[in-house]
DNA sequence: TCTGGGGTCCTAGGACCC
DNA sequence: TCTGGGGTCCTAGGACCC
């Protein structure tokens, strides 16, 4: 008989963290609703006394959605994902930061290796936010909890919420009980006081297209799922999904942690200020196109991948994705192959509106030389 | 007020092979 | 000549996550 309190997973969620990290840039901020989002353009100029001008939402002009906004902002209604156009209706006195990725990477690393030194198995799932097991640990969870909590703020400077649940599922649902800087810690006994009063929405792989068909049928939180019997969740949302909502709803969840993993694929996509017309647009678009492929390029060469499909996505004016793509006869890492065959994708798809977004993806990734089997006996015996 | 960019995984049909 | 079944690859789209 296995115990289902037998594993002990803690999911740690950094608070508001492009934000957070900001805010130590600039501790003036701090206590006023920021946002990050912006551009370059909105990059703080200093003043010769030392102080810095900031953006105004009000002042903002663009086609960006808030990537985090501070709880001062989130109290104005804002968050992220939202459109920055809609966010500077709601809150036009708000800051606004762009967006400086080298800033979050440097963080996330102090982050993680301080989550690290606590306990080493740890999965990583994005700049901020980990799974970490910590059932070989003698102590309690709270002890355990506060130790992460205190190893992250002197690591960093910022603050984290924990949760320590019996999988990943209800860690990760914990985590987010207690925000900001909480800890929350459940057992399988407590599923029907803490979990099951939860939207449905919050569990990881319920999104907006099954919350909504879940609410279409009557059904608001997780405790509704978990009163269903298996065979009319499986038919009304398929054999797979809806056995998955059977489990996930009554706490189980057997996933291992995953403390390492190989990119599957790699893109560069960008959004054009205004959209752009295939004749008359013709020059910015070829030159955008090209751009992109260089950046995969460098993206792959840089981490030294090959990849032996190519992907175009275009999204038009009317908000319509689509996609195609070409599989190699021989693998590429150059930015002439990779526009050559994302010029081939192109060809098929008809041009009849304006285009919004151009992306480029990269996937069937190889890592030349370090193939096992076959593939590194080939590159073995190939000399020329 | 229109909706970013970088990812993963799943489904489903057709081709092709045994 | 009226046609099975399984496996794998390719392609397109979509849901979802951070």
């Amino acid at each position: 008989m296995c115990d289902v309190n037998a594993r002990r997973i803690a999911h740690i969620d950094m608070d508001a963290f492009f934000a957070s990290c900001e805010l130590s840039q600039y501790p003036e901020l701090r206590g006023l609703p920021v946002v990050v989002g912006g551009r370059a353009s909105d990059t703080p100029q200093l003043n010769e006394d030392g102080t810095h001008v900031f953006s105004r939402l009000r002042d903002y002009v663009g086609r960006g959605v808030l990537t985090t906004a501070t709880y001062e902002a989130r109290a104005l209604g804002l968050h992220s994902a939202m459109p920055t156009m809609r966010a500077a209706k709601l809150a036009p006195d708000a800051i606004i930061l762009p967006v400086n990725f080298n800033l979050y990477r440097r963080y996330s690393r102090l982050f993680k290796e301080a989550i690290r030194s606590v306990s080493p198995v740890i999965q990583d799932i994005g700049i901020d936010e980990v799974y970490v097991d910590i059932t070989m640990l003698d102590e309690d969870s709270l002890t355990i909890a506060q130790r992460l909590k205190t190893a992250v703020l002197e690591a960093t400077s910022l603050t984290c919420s924990v949760g320590i649940a019996p999988n990943k599922l209800l860690a990760k649902l914990c985590s987010d009980i207690q925000k900001p800087d909480g800890i929350t810690i459940i057992n399988m006994e407590d599923l029907p006081t803490r979990i099951w009063p939860m939207p449905a929405r919050k569990i990881n792989g319920i999104g907006p297209k099954a919350s909504a068909k879940l609410e279409s049928l009557g059904i608001q939180t997780i405790g509704e799922i978990a009163t269903l019997h298996e065979a009319w969740l499986t038919q009304h949302f398929g054999q797979s999904y809806g056995k998955w909502l059977y489990r996930v709803s009554r706490g189980h969840d057997d996933r291992p942690l995953v403390t390492e993993s190989e990119p599957v694929s790699m893109s560069r996509e960008t959004t054009f200020e205004r959209n752009l017309h295939a004749v008359r647009d013709k020059q910015a678009l070829s030159t955008a196109f090209t751009q992109l492929c260089e950046r995969v390029a460098d993206d792959l060469q840089r981490k030294g991948y090959v990849c032996r499909k190519i992907g175009l996505k275009l999204r038009f004016d009317d908000f319509k994705t689509v996609t195609r793509d070409l599989t190699l006869l021989k693998p590429v890492a150059d930015a002439q192959s990779i526009r050559k065959a994302a010029g081939k994708c192109l060809k098929r798809i008809d041009l009849d509106r304006t285009i919004r977004l151009l992306g480029v993806k990269a996937s069937g990734l190889e890592r030349p030389g370090r193939q096992p089997g076959e593939e590194s006996e080939q590159y073995a015996f190939n000399f020329d």
